[in-house]
Order: structure tokens, then sequence, then C-alpha cells
DNA sequence: GCCGATAAGGAGATAGTCTCCGTTTCGCGG
DNA sequence: CCGCGAAACGGAGACTATCTCCTTATCGGC
């Protein structure tokens, strides 16, 4: 499939050396300067015209998607690992978001697009979230099931809680520790206070 | 104060029009747009050069804090009237950040450079948000002497969290409630659980 | 080695931000 | 009312970024 449709010639080789050569070099960019570095700047690391690199990826989120899929994949085998392995609901749902939030930090400022692609819904990484949203809310299903999680939320509101908490990790405020403290603000707000230890702050979600 | 500093000779009319003229355009642009429509746009609208437009206001950022300048003083009436009326503190705290919530959504994507302000700190829009924040601690802390707040969240964190609450507005998600939700999940996560009436939703926060 | 398809490259169209400087307009004193 | 100097205006244009189009180079198959 992933080879053009009627077998006319191959793709030739120099071709797929540039697509990978770009994502190397565009994800090493976007490390280093967060996702709003310019697209020429790396199609010029990459040691080709802007043509080319457009031809390869015709938007900045085509780009990012590509560049996501990896992590996309990772992310898939943490939820399979964590529906296989972990058995209390509250802390599967409260493992998957941790995963979603490191997911959604990958580069500096990725929860804007992503935002913009939710709205806009056709799109690549539109696809990808969603079916990310679909994940939150088997393990919120599961969790409220159980009494762990308040009725009310949704998984929607979940991930976009997550996707804003990240959005504000670009503020810090002098602060290192508001990006936890807003993680444990919403985790607050979606669980059930079931048990009597205090909520948010104590069990790892660093 | 306002006026130049060793009395030469006084201002300028058109210079005084121009600024108001720019603001008034400005405000209205803002409120089509977003902040994100362009500095020319607004220059070509009001009738003047972009020269003029950046002597006035040298940045975005400037443009901006000028224009919440009305806000501002509308949001400090309703702090004091506020802390005047309203007794319950929980009450209170969450009247006040509802008007947070109006204030900072003014206008499409004014968050951003909200955000972004605070990061630098120094910024007229850094300023006041900076008095705001001190202003949530203050209702945060009465909160908190009532047992009506959790008592291990602070005030920048509330802050943020409105701001970001805010900044997802923007997605939407084919979705009117979830501002909402989102806003009752911030609550649930900083309320303590006090009363037996079921937390978030229920009582218009609207 | 040649040919045709395919991809590369880069100039340049478009749009936005912001600056510099020649020109206009205003306020004031005569 | 007029003229002068300061103050403000306007817009050309430098700079940066995105994205397109067309010419040229390169590859794969024969």
């Amino acid at each position: 499939m992933s080879e053009g449709a009627a077998g006319g010639r191959r793709q030739r080789t120099d071709k797929q050396r540039n697509r990978t050569h770009i994502l190397e070099v565009a994800e090493e960019l976007f490390v280093e300067q967060g996702i709003t570095g310019s697209m020429d700047a790396v199609a010029k690391r990459a040691g080709v015209g802007p043509g080319t690199l457009y031809r390869h990826f015709p938007t900045r989120e085509a780009l990012l998607a590509a560049l996501l899929q990896a992590r996309d994949e990772e992310l898939e085998a943490r939820r399979v690992a964590i529906q296989r392995e972990v058995t209390d609901s509250r802390a599967a749902l409260t493992s998957w978001l941790q995963a979603l939030n490191e997911w959604v930090t990958a580069f500096d400022g990725l929860p804007e697009p992503l935002r913009t692609a939710l709205s806009k819904g056709t799109s690549p990484l539109a696809i990808t979230c969603q079916g990310f949203v679909t994940t939150t809310e088997d393990f919120l299903g599961a969790a409220q099931r159980d009494g762990a999680a308040q009725p009310w939320v949704r998984g929607r509101d979940l991930f976009l809680s997550t996707l804003a908490t990240a959005w504000a990790r670009g503020a810090v405020m002098a602060d290192e520790s508001s990006p936890d403290a807003l993680v444990s603000l919403m985790r607050t707000g979606w669980e059930t206070p079931a048990r009597e230890t205090a909520p948010g702050r104590s069990e790892g979600l660093s």
C-alpha cells in the first residue's frame, strides 16, 4: 500500500532518502526550537529546496503528523500495556493520562496545532487525536463504572484538559511546579474522593 | 503625569485623536477576527500609516494592553463588588473565577499573548496579570481558611487553569459544551467536597 | 547509453511585521 | 494672521516566513 497504486515504475530511491532525511532533520529542529521552527530552515538544514520539502509534506501539519507517527505507535503500545497490566481502573486512567501528557509534550508548542486540528477535523493529526479521545473514553468509562471517576466527565474533556495543561507548560511563570499542579488539579477534578488519602500531590504522577 | 514631563508644549490634538481612533478600530477588528488580525489591517482600517500605528503602540502587545485597560478596570470593579457583596468564600472564589474567565475570553486568542507575557515577565500585560493572580490568591486564601478549597492549590495555578481553559475554547471539537465541562472539571479540582451536593454541573457557573 | 518519467531546486509571489526618513501639520509667539 | 520649530504622519521598503511554479537534473527501465 505504501508504494503508489498501479504498478508503474518503482519509487525513486532519492525520494525516499530525502523524505527520511527531512524527517530526521525536522525532528532535530523541532526538538531544539519547538514546532514553530521555520519550514525553510528545515529545508535548508536538510540541504533541499523548499519545493522539495513541500512536495513531501504539503503543510507543516503533514510534517508534524509524519514526525509523530513513530510516537503514536509507542503510545498505542503503552495503551495495550496498561490495559494488560493495570487492573485498577483508576490507576489505569491515571497512567493513560500520563502517557498522553508525555505524547503531547513531545515538542514545544505541539498543543497548538493539535487544538487547531481538532477544530477543523480534516487532517491526519485530527484523526490520530480522535483515536486517542476514544481510548480515553474507554479508560474513563471503566473508571466510572468502578466509581473511581466522576460520572459527568467525558473523555474529550479529559483529552482537552490534557492538551490545555500541556499548553500552559509554556508559561511556567518562573515556577517549575505549576505544570504538576495543573495536572493534580485536573486529576482531583475527575477523581471521586473514594479513598481517604489526600488527592493529587501524593502518588507519583510527576 | 500623563502628559510628558517638563511642561513643554501640549500634546497635539491629532495625536490623541489618532490614538483613540486606532483603539476603536482595533477593538472592532479584534472582536471580529481575534487578536491575530494583522497590524497593518488595523492601520489601514484606521486610515493611518503603519508608522503611526507603531509609534503609538510599538508592539501588538502594547496595543492589546491599551485595549484591555478599560476591561481591566471593569474587572477590578467586579472584584470590589464580590468582596463587598458575597460573604461565602467559596461562592466568592467561584464568582471571581467566572469574572476572570470572561475577561480572558474578551478576544479570540487572547490567552496566547497572556501566557507569553507571563513567561517573559516584562510587559504591561504581565503586570496586569500579576495583579489578578494576587487577587486570585486572596479569594483562594479565604476559601481555604474556610475549608472550601483544597489546601494545596495555589492562586497562580487557578489563574493558569483559567487561561488554559479559555485557550481550549478555541477547539470546541464540534461540541458546544466542552468549555463548560472544563470549567466544571477545574472547579471540582479546587473545591473540597464539603457539601453533599454533586459538584460542578449543578449551580450556575455557565 | 538513451529516453521518458519523476523528482529536485530555487526564484519569486504573497503576506505580515516593523523601521527609517522626507513631508506635513500643529501649537505657539510675534 | 503668519512663520517657525517641534512633533507627528505616511509610506516605501527591509526583513522574514509560507508556499508555488517552472526549469533543470536525475533516476529507472530498456
